[in-house]
RNA sequence: GCCCUCAUCGUCUAAUGGUUAGGACAAUAGGUUCUCAUCCUAUAAAUCGGAGUUCGAUUCUCCGUGAGGGCACCA
């Protein structure tokens, strides 16, 4: 596909995901990542990984490590990044530490920046000032009047500094595709920092410089940023960067409606993963936080998604996390899975004992799969194939039948099973097998106690179902073992 | 405190200046070969409040209320 222009730029559409590596990957920033994603492949235009790793102190390899993971599990390939590469590399903020300092030294030069000596306790004490007056704690101005020959001496001197921006009164209007126009007094924003130094750019400056340098058409990022947005145009501005447009996402929500925190999932996207969901099923599900199609479409593929997505349809307000929901998806894409590419995901959460048959595997996974919300309940719900659990004797009984009836119906079973060959153990055959039996002496008379022998559980599958993944010897000898009991 | 943003069933959401306000999850009640699950059917459940514009507003405007986010030499 040739890439697709934007009618009101003139762009090619390229949008990116720039997570920085102070923490596993959150959910919100996998469904921040999803929205991109869609957005670009549904126009046609390219996806981009950055990591925003200007924060030395906080930002590690692991992390790194770990969100890349997660977003590739997702499926979310991006077409240049870090790992990649791409025309406009490096894609890690750490590396392209040159090219800020260059842009920073224009702003000095051009005394659309300067070096401010204030110290982190008097700002805190103007701060604090400000809020008690009631207005916007904004940097009141100190070293905004210092001459470049002052601001030398002092550096020279050895003082320590800070990179801030000049920031004039006016009024800042931006364009977002979900909620129209935001309206900001840049007097509100005050002459904020940009840098620790030539060497440590902040996120708000690196930002920009990263977006231009990187043809970025569109910002596609969490509402929480939407204060940024004016800080980052301003910067855009003295360095002459055209804007791009913007589409702040509604946030996820925790259910009590709060910002989604670690206290109620799990931070990491990938502990999903262990948990047995599917990603299809965490597309889906994040796709819909926030965005619906206008039917009443509600399992969604993949390619379903990309064709309908529209940034136009976001939602504004805030969704709420619901767990039910996604649990209630996962056991939908697992029902659809073909049964070989079932037991594969399987593989990894079952016990090694389990994995020498893999023909009985998949047996007992046709038998599972209507089951299962998760990959992981499959460990508890189908052990019973592989081992029979003990189980006590009276679990046998039906609705307090007497033991002796019990048995005679169990041997009657068993009579009819020893005559049946290998070949009748199916479903269908089973039960024209059984049945007669079971409708002259009573459904459950026969039908609880059988099931019961054959899974050693109250609750499970129905023994129509059981038989066929066991085979005969098995299911022979686990109505032997009840007859024994009895 | 200041700034910004938002508001349809419990939850995710659809819809239109005129509909019985639709779907899904969850809940409840039934049904399908014993149990559990699946599946099927049904029921209950919403336009935050007040003005205005209009023949008509859930939809447009304003005010109020409520909620969320942001106010770092973090991102």
């Amino acid at each position: 596909m040739e890439p697709q222009i934007d009618i009101q730029t003139g762009q090619e559409i390229r949008v990116r995901i720039a997570p920085s590596p102070t923490g596993l990957l959150h959910f919100g920033t996998a469904r921040t990542a999803l929205f991109n994603w869609l957005f670009a492949r549904h126009m046609g235009g390219k996806f981009i990984l950055r990591i925003e790793d200007t924060d030395i102190e906080r930002s590690t390899k692991e992390f790194e490590e770990d969100i890349v993971t997660g977003l590739r599990w997702l499926g979310f390939d991006w077409d240049e990044g870090p790992d990649k590469g791409g025309p406009f590399g490096p894609y890690r903020q750490s590396e392209r530490l040159d090219i800020y300092a260059h842009y920073l030294q224009q702003l000095l030069d051009e005394d659309k920046a300067y070096h401010c000596f204030c110290t982190k306790e008097q700002l805190d004490v103007d701060r604090q000032a400000m809020q008690t007056q009631g207005t916007t704690p904004i940097y009141v101005g100190r070293c905004s009047a210092l001459t470049k020959e002052e601001q030398v001496q002092r550096i020279t001197a050895g003082e320590a500094s800070v990179i801030r921006l000049r920031v004039s009164e006016g009024v800042i209007e931006f364009h977002d595709i979900i909620r129209d126009v935001v309206t900001v007094q840049s007097a509100l924003i005050g002459d904020i920092i940009i840098a620790r130094s030539l060497d440590l750019p902040l996120y708000n400056f690196a930002v920009v410089v990263d977006d231009y340098e990187m043809k970025i058409s569109h910002v596609i990022r969490g509402e929480d940023h939407i204060s940024n947005t004016p800080k980052q145009i301003v910067v855009q501005r003295a360095l002459g960067f055209a804007t791009p447009e913007y589409a702040h996402l509604p946030l996820i929500l925790a259910p009590d409606r709060s910002k989604l925190s670690k206290r109620y999932i799990e931070t990491s996207l990938n502990d999903f993963k262990a948990q047995g969901y599917l990603p299809e099923s965490l597309v889906n599900f994040m796709a819909f936080i926030g965005w619906h199609p206008t039917d009443d479409k509600d399992v969604m593929a993949r390619e379903e998604l990309i064709a309908e997505f529209d940034l136009e349809r976001v939602q504004k307000g805030g969704g709420v996390f619901n767990l039910e929901k996604l649990e209630w998806l996962n056991a939908q894409y697992i029902k659809r899975l073909p049964v070989g590419i079932l037991v594969d995901e399987l593989m990894p959460f079952i016990p090694q004992e389990w994995n020498t048959q893999r023909a009985l595997l998949e047996r007992v996974a046709i038998v599972e799969q209507d089951r299962l919300k998760r990959l992981t309940d499959f460990v508890e719900s189908a052990a019973f194939f592989f081992a029979l659990p003990d189980y006590e004797a009276d679990l046998l009984a039906w609705k307090g039948a007497d033991v002796s009836m019990t048995k005679g119906h169990l041997r009657a079973v068993l009579d009819i099973l020893r005559n049946a060959p290998e070949s009748q153990f199916t479903k269908d055959a089973l039960e024209t097998l059984l049945m007669p039996l079971a409708e002259e002496k009573g459904r459950g008379d026969i039908l609880w106690p059988l099931r019961a022998c054959l899974s050693g559980k109250k609750a499970s599958p129905g023994p129509f179902e059981i038989m066929p993944a066991l085979g005969k010897s098995e299911v022979i000898h686990r109505i032997e073992v009840a007859i024994e009991k009895l």
